[in-house]
Parts: structure tokens; C-alpha cells; sequence
RNA sequence: UGGGGCGUCGUCAAACUGGUAAGACACAGGACUUUGGAUCCUGCAUUUGGAGGUUCGAAUCCUCCCGCCCCAGCCA
């Protein structure tokens, strides 16, 4: 993994509480001190920050002490599931910089043997057929102060029950007519144990086992023996599974199989964000967004294309920290993280966004120099290019006012401003669309003196803008990306509202001719820049063409000026 | 009102078996600056949900109380 992010060294805290766990196991000798992790996502949906979280612990923590993490489809629930999100997990697990080498696993690859642990059960004593419908197995759950009522079902024969369960998975019963639940006991307050259903009969085809099975398991079932039978120490999930626990420890006991340790943790949450699949898949339904991978949505494919990147989303993972309380984390930190790696290393370009015509008054008419332009002052190793100057250029609409106000150092008439790697221009006059009273065209007059930027007398010159020649630049363009909500927490129905009220709907603005420099022009797909005093921007990975990129702003340049005068 | 968890700065989050509240983000000042970016300084919890108690000493131990999250899918 080739972080290009200054060495993360805030962490002389203390480390969290997985880790803790994970170090006292390997200094005890547990399971020969060996560590082993998994990251189990069902294929039913997109991955998204939240799940991000998840993939830095799992393989992060493999990692940091020598041991392996596997990657394994949780897919047990063929009516969900589909092979489109299988691909686009293993995509965005590699593109975040991890690597589960030869160690794909999927929960349909032990079928056979999970059946067998249920027959198992059986044999045990411990699991029965049960041939309550879904409505009269709810109302026998008990609730949560209440506790259930036994089965009638519940004591057939160890005979009866193996006959039973083999003649479900032969096809003989209709779908939801009889279960494989675990004989546990019905009086416990916590209802996972009230005899939970194990396998259920669901005619889905699977995407991997076809039509070779019309009985499937249940997650608590498969996900325990999953992670015994690939040998995993270290079982992380997240806290809504803490009740579970119980019965993962449960069957493993039953069964005398090799027992990991489950360890629960709290799931990341962000503010201006929703984070569940089911609130992600509405977004993308009714279209109040252009797709899963739509540049404002939390998915990794969204946060890919908007321009984020992987060192930035690890980087930020990190940050976070892992522990048991619930929290939000402040979607500031997403973007420091992000401008803390794009500062690093995306090189500087300049566009205008918004833009006005600047005609310098003594420069030569027919003209045109090269200068020098440094492409990241971050990294001198990034070198310089060429950039080109003539009479008349674009600068943005914002870095003009006829009556500045206070502390504007930007160019007003009179004023005097560094055209930057360029010249020092005074401002002579304007000229202003009769009609609309807009300004049409800005006048100066240059210091030759001042080639690349300089002062040739050391004055002060408080303003530096960024420009494009105008008869080299080239128009594009460009969407301004904003918060996809308005709320911090889009899920806050205190006034009666939901979370698609809270859209904003200047979440996406879209800018059509913008100037930019020439050679911005054949830029690929995907690639970063630092548009200079505005912010960082990526060409888009769907809609650019060849030499017709369109430019996503990632995140925007801090503006301490913007903040102070709104 | 059953069970399982959790409550430390605006937001995350440290503080090993009690020893006298890290850090980051955010925010606010200032320095510097050919990006009003970056960088660099400075400030930002006499206090850990509340109330008692134990102790020389409590965020850490005890008691009671308050608040928040999760669980009643043949979803995961």
C-alpha cells in the first residue's frame, strides 16, 4: 500500500479496544497466536464508506499483525443477492488497497457442509423440524417482555426430525411451510434464542448453487460455522449483532468445532449522509440521484468518481477510531483527510470557472509567451511546465468589483493584482453590458518588469489570480458538487418529516463554459487536479470524451475569505 | 415495564490493574505566503450524563437515578 499521505503519527493514543483484544490473545498464545479476520458482506447492495470502516479493521488488522484476512460473500439469501454485486464488491475492495490474495470465499461454497452440521444438530438433539407457519411462529416468539411458547412441534423424534429435514431439502414441502429451528428454549429474554429458525425453504435459484438447493440457512447459523471452518480468530461486527453473539457461541459449543471470537463495534455514521442500503437504493430508485455511483452518494463507487481517494478514505478510517458508541462523525474529517492527500499530490492547473475577459491594454496584440508554471509547490519533484500568456485572458467573475469591499485584495479599478507565474496588472477601467449592467470585459495595463510574477521593486502585491489566455484555453464543463442533504442528520423526523425532505437541492450545480487551460484537455478519465484557488477537481469517468473532459469538483479549497465575508 | 449495549470538549476519541482529563477534526485569533490554499504559532473540558458514597486521591471502585441505541424477518 503506497500511502502518499505524511506518515499518520497522531495516533500516539492509546490503540482501541479490537486491537487490545487481538494483542492480549496473541501474548496469551490463543489459537497459537495466530490472527485471522473476514470480511463477510452480503452481495445485496453497494459498498459504501460505512463498510469502508469495516474493510480497514478486517484487513487492516490482519495486517498490522501478521496474519491473513479473508474476503467472503455472505449469500445465503439468494433473493437478494446477485453476481452484478459480487463484482462491483471485489472492485471497490481492491480499489480501496486490499488484497485477499487466493482466499475468496463465499457462504454457498459450505452448503453441503453446513447441512451436514444441521443434520448434525439434529442428532444432537438439538435442532427440530417445525412445521409453524411465519404468522404462528411470530405469535409463539413471545415478545420481549413476554417469553414464548414451545413448539408442538418440538419434540419429535431425533427419527422423525432427520426424515423431515432431509425431505425438505429433497423438494417435498412448499416454500415456508416447515423450518430447522435449534432447540434452545423459548423462555429467554433474548429472542434470538428462543429456538431460532436455522433453515428455511426458499425455491430462489442461487447465483452460484443454481437451483441445487430450495433449503438455505439462516445468517446465525452460517456466519459461526463460515468463520470456524476458515480457521478465523477474530470475528468483528457490528454492535446490532451483540445479541447474537449468544447463539453464534451457542451452536459452535454444540457442534465442538473451532470457535472464534466474536467482537462487535460500533458502525460509522457521517453527517449530511444516509448510510443504509435500503435509504441508498431508494435515493437511486426514485431518482434523486444518478446511480449508485452518482458523485453525491456515500457509496465507493460515488465517492470514486466524485475524486476521492483510497490513501484519503483509509486515511480517514483511521481517523475515526473504532469503539462501542454510537456516533456521527463530522464529514469535515472526510474532507481534511481528502485535501490533506490531494495537496500532496495532484498538480495545480488553472480554470475558470466563471469567466470574464481581461484585455491588457500595452501588452503586444500579436504575442504569446510560454511561462513557467510549478505543478504542485507541494512536491518539487513534480517539476514545472509551460503555460501560455497573451493579451487577453479570462480571469473569474468573483476576483472583479467595481466597489471592493474591505480586505479584498482582488482587482477593482486602480488596484493592482499578480496574474500568477505571469505579470503584475493594474486595473484601468471596465466596460459593462448596457443591457444587463454586468461587466463585460476588464481593462489593465502590465508591468513587463514583472515576468513570472514578481515585483521587480519589491512591492507588495496582496492578490494572486488565476487566469487562461484566452485564445489558448478551451471551454468545459464543470459540476459543482455540494452535501447531497441540507441536515446533519437527513434521518431527524422530530418535525414530522423524512429524510428525502431534507435533499439539497443545490447539491449539484452544473457550470457550462468554463475556461480552462489547454493543456487540460487530454486529460483522462479519473485523473486529479488542483484547480488553483478553487478546489479539486477530477475528470469524470462517464460522461468525458476524448479531448472533451468533464471536471467534478472532489472538494473545495478551504476560503478563509469566503468564510469571513459571506 | 425483558434482554443486550453505550454515555469523556461542537464532532470523533485516548487515559494499563484509581495517581490528578492525550490527540485529531471543527472553531477563533496571529505569523507567513506568487493559491485568501498549504505551513507555523496560540486559544479551546478545573472536568468526564446526574446525585450520593469509599479513598490521601475517582473519568476509572460502590449505590441509586437519568438519557440514548439494538432485539419480537422463514433478512443480514
Amino acid at each position: 500500500m503506497n500511502d502518499n499521505i505524511p506518515a499518520e503519527t497522531d495516533s500516539t493514543a492509546g490503540i482501541d479496544f479490537v486491537r487490545a483484544i487481538v494483542e492480549r490473545d496473541i501474548r496469551d498464545g490463543k489459537h497459537g497466536g495466530r490472527v485471522h479476520t473476514r470480511f463477510p458482506p452480503e452481495p445485496n447492495g453497494y459498498l459504501h464508506i460505512g463498510h469502508a470502516k469495516a474493510i480497514c479493521l478486517d484487513f487492516g488488522i490482519a495486517s498490522e499483525y501478521g496474519g491473513k484476512c479473508n474476503l467472503r460473500f455472505d449469500d445465503t439469501n439468494p433473493s437478494k443477492e446477485s453476481v452484478e454485486y459480487t463484482e462491483s464488491i471485489k472492485q471497490d475492495i481492491r480499489w480501496l488497497g486490499f488484497d485477499w490474495e487466493d482466499r475468496l470465499f463465499y457462504a454457498s461454497d459450505y452448503f453441503g457442509r453446513l447441512y451436514e452440521c444441521a443434520e448434525q444438530l439434529v442428532r444432537l438433539g438439538r435442532a427440530f423440524v417445525c412445521d409453524l407457519g411465519p404468522d404462528e411462529l411470530r405469535d409463539y416468539r413471545g415478545t420481549l417482555t413476554q417469553p414464548g411458547r414451545e413448539s408442538p412441534w418440538r419434540n419429535r423424534t431425533v427419527e422423525e426430525n432427520l426424515d423431515l429435514f432431509r425431505r425438505m431439502r429433497a423438494g417435498e414441502f412448499p416454500d415456508g411451510s416447515r423450518t430447522l429451528r435449534a432447540k434452545i428454549g423459548m423462555d429467554s429474554p433474548n429472542i434470538c434464542m428462543r429456538d431460532p429458525v436455522i433453515y428455511r425453504i426458499l425455491r430462489a435459484p442461487h447465483h452460484r448453487t443454481g437451483t441445487d438447493w430450495c433449503i438455505y440457512p439462516m445468517y446465525d447459523f452460517t456466519h459461526c460455522l463460515s468463520d470456524s471452518i476458515e480457521g478465523i480468530t477474530h470475528s468483528f461486527c457490528t454492535l446490532e449483532f451483540e445479541d447474537n453473539r449468544v447463539l453464534y457461541d451457542w451452536i459452535l459449543d454444540q457442534l465442538g468445532v473451532h470457535h472464534p471470537q466474536q467482537i462487535e463495534f460500533a458502525r460509522l455514521n457521517l453527517t449530511y449522509t444516509v448510510m443504509s442500503k435500503r435509504k441508498l437504493l431508494q435515493l437511486v430508485e426514485e431518482a434523486r440521484v444518478s446511480g449508485w455511483d452518482d458523485p453525491r452518494m456515500p457509496t465507493l463507487c460515488g465517492l470514486r468518481r466524485r475524486g476521492y481517494t483510497p490513501e484519503a478514505i483509509r486515511s480517514f478510517s483511521k481517523r475515526v477510531g473504532i469503539a462501542k458508541r454510537d456516533s456521527v462523525v463530522d464529514i469535515s474529517l472526510l474532507e481534511h483527510t481528502l485535501r490533506e492527500h490531494l495537496n500532496a499530490v495532484a498538480p495545480r492547473a488553472m480554470a475558470v470557472l466563471h469567466p470574464v475577459r481581461l484585455v491588457i491594454e500595452n501588452y503586444p496584440e500579436e504575442l504569446e509567451e510560454e511561462l513557467d508554471y510549478v505543478i504542485n509547490p507541494e512536491d518539487p519533484s513534480a517539476g514545472t511546465r509551460k503555460v501560455p500568456f497573451s493579451r487577453e485572458i479570462y480571469v473569474d467573475a468573483d476576483d472583479f468589483r467595481e466597489n471592493p469591499p474591505k480586505g479584498y485584495h482582488r482587482l477593482s479599478p486602480g488596484a493592482e493584482v499578480r496574474l500568477r507565474y505571469a505579470y503584475l496588472v493594474r486595473c484601468t477601467g471596465f466596460t459593462t453590458n448596457p443591457d444587463t449592467g454586468q461587466i463585460e470585459q476588464i481593462l489593465c495595463s502590465y508591468d513587463p518588469d514583472s515576468r513570472g510574477g514578481d515585483a521587480p521593486d519589491g512591492r507588495k502585491v496582496r492578490g494572486t489570480l488565476h487566469w487562461v489566455s484566452a485564445r489558448h484555453a478551451f471551454e468545459a464543463d464543470v459540476r459543482l458538487y455540494d452535501r447531497l442533504f441540507t441536515r446533519e442528520n437527513p434521518m431527524d423526523r422530530s418535525d414530522g418529516r423524512v429524510f428525502t425532505d431534507h435533499l439539497n437541492p443545490e447539491s449539484l450545480q452544473v457550470l457550462r463554459g468554463c475556461m480552462l487551460e489547454p493543456h487540460l484537455k487530454s486529460t483522462a478519465p479519473g485523473d486529479r487536479f488542483q484547480f488553483e484557488r478553487t478546489g479539486y477537481f477530477c475528470a469524470d469517468s462517464v460522461d468525458s470524451r476524448p479531448g472533451h473532459p468533464v471536471f467534478n469538483l472532489t472538494v473545495p479549497l478551504k476560503d478563509r475569505w469566503a468564510r469571513r465575508n459571506p
